[in-house]
DNA sequence: AACTATTTATAAGA
DNA sequence: TTCTTATAAATAGTT
């Protein structure tokens, strides 16, 4: 379904058939999981390969036991307890390290745009070929830092006139005590 | 899989979960008819639906029944061993993921001493706390960068013996003007 | 049921 | 083979 239009007839070529058949398989197990999950339904599938006997199969032996007993009205299977809970584990392993990797490239992107934007400062010109979606998020960055300095210098001043100005080390500490001071200013764009 | 990133789990609102599952079930029945189309093989799916007792087949009983009653031809263990493929798919995401995860933070590392680097020069003075992890990584990066940095007044020496030099857009432009004066610094490494 | 804005799947290419 | 990329296809929320 890319780079060209898909033309459904059976793939003479044989390397291609076995990628496309391999990549499918995949795609079509995701989409078993998903809908069984989403919908709390049951499904089973079952595709052979050529020259395998044995035939792949959605999706686990619980599950596809239900099914096909249900199917041929043959009595019921016992459940194994003990796959489901690994199955629901499993699962929940794999939701945390989406999530992560999704914190993570986050994070990513934020310090690929800082560092762009501590080149600007830097080599005082554009270095590479940024995109306008790098851009964006530069352009979004630096408001934020604007943003930030411009609280830090508010800070300073309100300091200035209460106490002697005092500087100290902490990476947020500027926002202590700002809170009373800052609902006024709490014009965002 | 549009207007939201798709959340994995049950959806409980009824409605939606019907729709959902009419939906999938439609695209589910496209990928079994493409992949057996595509790949010449023989496949079968059985989906049930809530509160209906006659499940949803493909392609059609008879053709399920032929793929069920090969299935069914297979000894049990072989069967069963087939039959794990759940597990195991949801292992192989599991380990993708997690090397997914493991480039992302390799990239993110770089991306942070890079970071830290341009904040030296940019500041002329250490910004924040690095730790010695930190001080190592950047030590390590900045060695890269001066090794190409090196490499590229070796190429350009080069070039200025065989062709007049004539200097492309790279990103490395910011070397310009070093060539001449570095003849001397060649052999330091 | 038809319509989009997005996400996901995937055919080619590297 | 695995990873990337350009594009097609699927589909969640809306109308």
């Amino acid at each position: 379904m890319a780079r060209k239009k898909l033309n459904l007839t059976y793939i003479p070529n044989d390397s291609k058939r076995k990628t496309t058949l391999k990549k499918r398989k995949n795609g079509l197990m995701k989409k078993m999981n998903e809908i069984s999950t989403l919908c709390g339904i049951e499904t089973c599938a079952i595709i052979y390969s050529p020259n395998d006997p044995q035939p792949e199969v959605w999706p686990s032996d619980s599950g596809v036991q239900r099914v096909l007993s249900r199917f041929m009205e043959m009595p019921e299977v016992r459940q194994s307890r003990k796959m489901l809970n690994q199955e629901s584990f499993l699962r929940q392993m794999i939701t945390k390290g989406q999530q992560q990797l999704t914190r993570q490239r986050n994070e990513n992107r934020k310090k690929e745009m800082t560092n762009l934007m501590l080149q600007y400062l830097t080599a005082g010109k554009v270095v590479g070929n940024p995109s306008l979606v790098d851009l964006n998020d530069l352009s979004w960055l630096i408001d934020q830092n604007l943003n930030e300095i411009e609280k830090k210098i508010t800070m300073l001043q309100i300091q200035e006139v209460v106490i002697p100005v005092i500087e100290n080390e902490g990476h947020m500490n500027h926002v202590q005590g700002l809170e009373s001071n800052m609902d006024t200013k709490k014009k965002q764009h």
